[in-house]
DNA sequence: GTCTATAACGAGATAGAC
DNA sequence: GTCTATCTCGTTATAGAC
């Protein structure tokens, strides 16, 4: 964790941002190793050297996602007081997100969940759990302090910030249109005020 | 359109039936010919006399779920003249298809978007279309009886219930849990009041 | 309307050379 | 770490008999 990695991505790394785009927008099992290793340039086998399964593959492509996500929430914390400001920066990675014309990640596989092997969907779960549980933290906070008033618990009221957002995000992208997302957010923060 | 139809399901509309449950359940890309094919007792060939493509067989399935929901929304219309209660049984619309630990066929369709053919891409479209225009006809018929009070446009609004609730969706069938759509369906209600 | 048989392709995965 | 080659299986789809 010093200077010297310079962004010098390696193979898998680079894989997994191949990977988590195209997941992203075809969903998992729209995704093939073949339609990896092509954009990476480099054969399929290659691929299964970094990657022994599609299972490993995914799981990795989840904890990656979750682990910046973790930061993403950190940063918002530690540069934010206000919760209706952090609840908004909040929506606003969702934004850029849609804005991408992808899905969230753990969004899409939520939708695939049925077909995903058990370590992948224990590693969704624990997404949205992360994500539930901070909001719920920020909801708690902003009470206290009397800059948001949640209508019910503040469990319940997270709970339907994170569905409002990936929803949108799931009807947003069918048209392209990053604006209802924009409204969703608009709707929430009005909501709790 | 007598009495002599007498639920005498043909093999085209079994078809349907179980290839409906399947992709709500699994994804359209998590369902095979074979699939379809064994639960009903016959063999692939012998569906695909039915529906020659899988294009044809998912957009014969948006269409009769379309023309099914339509005939919800037209059921509620007669029915009930007091739109938070049209929204509330929209929403439990929503409710019995998570209860049965299924996806609104459409939404798990607007994951998938990316990876459809044309037409089954374009009749998702209309679906959402339809959900929009009825909910902002209820919207606006319930802001001029004063019965509801939609913070911005009543547009926005529709647009806001049919993402809430097609989040709460996705969300809420990773842990077979229906009260997070219960809650978001609370949320919805008290924020048009 | 359903069957058997098969084509044609793409998927995930492995063996072994370099 | 990447390659070629191959395996095995599942996929959509078609041909032609019954």
């Amino acid at each position: 964790m010093r200077v010297e990695d310079g962004a010098v991505a390696d193979t898998a790394e680079k894989a997994l941002d191949i990977a988590e785009r195209l997941v992203q927008v075809r969903g998992f099992n729209g995704v093939s190793y073949a339609d990896v290793a092509a954009e990476l340039g480099i054969t399929k086998a290659a691929l299964h050297y970094h990657f022994a399964s599609k299972a490993e593959l995914g799981t990795a492509l989840i904890t990656r996602y979750t682990t910046r996500f973790e930061a993403a929430l950190a940063e918002i914390d530690q540069r934010i007081n206000d919760a209706p400001a952090k609840i908004s920066a909040y929506a606003g990675i969702y934004l850029n997100v849609v804005r991408q014309q992808r899905m969230c990640l753990c969004g899409m596989l939520a939708a695939e969940y049925q077909t995903l092997p058990t370590s992948m969907r224990d590693a969704v779960v624990r997404f949205f759990d992360i994500n539930e549980t901070w909001l719920e933290g920020v909801l708690k906070a902003g009470e206290q302090a009397g800059t948001v008033r949640p209508r019910g618990s503040t469990r319940d009221a997270a709970r339907v910030v994170i569905s409002t957002l990936e929803g949108a995000m799931l009807v947003a992208r069918l048209r392209d249109d990053p604006t209802r997302l924009e409204a969703a957010k608009d709707q929430l923060l009005a909501e709790l005020s």
